[in-house]
DNA sequence: TGTACATCAGTGAACGCGCGTTCACTGATGTAC
DNA sequence: TGTACATCAGTGAACGCGCGTTCACTGATGTAC
């Protein structure tokens, strides 16, 4: 093929990162270099020329992901005029939702890479970015109250204990698709989270 | 090493069988079969004269370990005198701990295998057993008024909202292990299912 | 602006390694007499 | 109860395969004049 104009080797180079970003989410860091690559057009080889290993893209992978939900929730805020409570709700509702369940391509990182972040060694750079990705997200789904009063770190218990009870229902209902079970506890965790408040 | 007495064999085929659930739960399924027989004290050859398959025997395991948390928390129940309320409590309190957060080898399969399982095919037996081992804990956690009240499938929403919360926060305490927030979320939890009950 | 050449993104074969699985072999166990 | 032999649990080398990574090679791009 010959070389390449840079701008096109950057193209491909996110190309390559937003390939793995889904890939990662849908299947686990475990995606082969190979097989990424074919997914993004490409043939292995040229992995190395981009990146100094497959560790350095699975770290740079997570810290483009989180940026990429932080976004959205900033996005979702402005959208319901910054107003705490329907961006809240709004986000539940897609949350919890069987399309959520089937597109984790598409879906939240604090679900799909658990696993993988806390099977990786404890100095693991994306561990950090992990930690501070879920604390962000706590934050946004802080209680009113609890803003209010100006709790600490990562909006407090409310806000902790709901992103808790979000990412077990989604793990759950994903673990069990296939099975009634799998909606029935979608719509209970909905629920939980949105009579009480 | 010469052939073993049968009853050497069934136990070697019991300790293989139980070395791999807490290795399982601990690491995941894709520990390697020299690996696990290693562990158990033997060599990897000897693993096809016991277990059709590595699938086969991450079938056995997976029913083998909800047995095990089922007989648990029966002999939960029993140690309260059948009180719903008392044995439940310990259950939480257990649960969000930081020592099951630290021995997922010991710990509760379905937050250690939910990933495992969810990435296996659907048809997949496993899948089977875990959705039904989701169901009977649910029910285990069912608030007293949905058991009253005779609610259907897992113990209704009550039961299923808090083994989101549950789970979630396990798996979120173990991804986020190294930061304070890892402790955080442990309480933010418990905090949440025995306030509001 | 046009020519000559060094650069380097991408290719595809190859590397060592660990995986699940197979197999010829061993020798104590279990059985038949 | 004692002897002769078939069985088969466990061993360890080997299989094909896919992994992450390396490397000689290609040829259009970017640069120097």
């Amino acid at each position: 093929m010959g070389r390449v104009s840079q701008a096109q080797a950057e193209e491909n180079r996110r190309r390559v990162v937003d390939t793995a970003s889904r890939l990662f989410r849908e299947q686990g860091t475990h995606v082969s270099v190979a097989d990424l690559m074919k997914a993004a057009g490409l043939t292995h080889g040229g992995f190395y020329k981009q990146f100094a290993s497959k560790e350095a893209l699975v770290d740079e992978v997570t810290a483009h992901v989180f940026d990429e939900i932080a976004r959205r929730n900033a996005a979702g805020l402005d959208r319901h005029d910054g107003q705490r409570d329907a961006a809240q709700r709004a986000l539940i509702d897609s949350y919890l939702s069987v399309e959520h369940r089937d597109n984790a391509a598409d879906g939240c990182p604090v679900a799909a890479l658990a696993i993988d972040v806390a099977r990786g060694p404890e100095g693991r750079e994306a561990r950090r970015t992990y930690a501070e990705g879920v604390a962000d997200f706590a934050a946004f789904l802080a209680p009113a109250e609890a803003v209010a009063g100006g709790e600490g770190v990562g909006g407090g218990e409310g806000g902790l204990a709901r992103l808790c009870t979000l990412v077990g229902a989604l793990v759950l209902s994903r673990a069990t698709q296939g099975s009634p079970l799998s909606e029935e506890i979608l719509a209970a965790a909905h629920a939980a989270l949105t009579e009480a408040g």
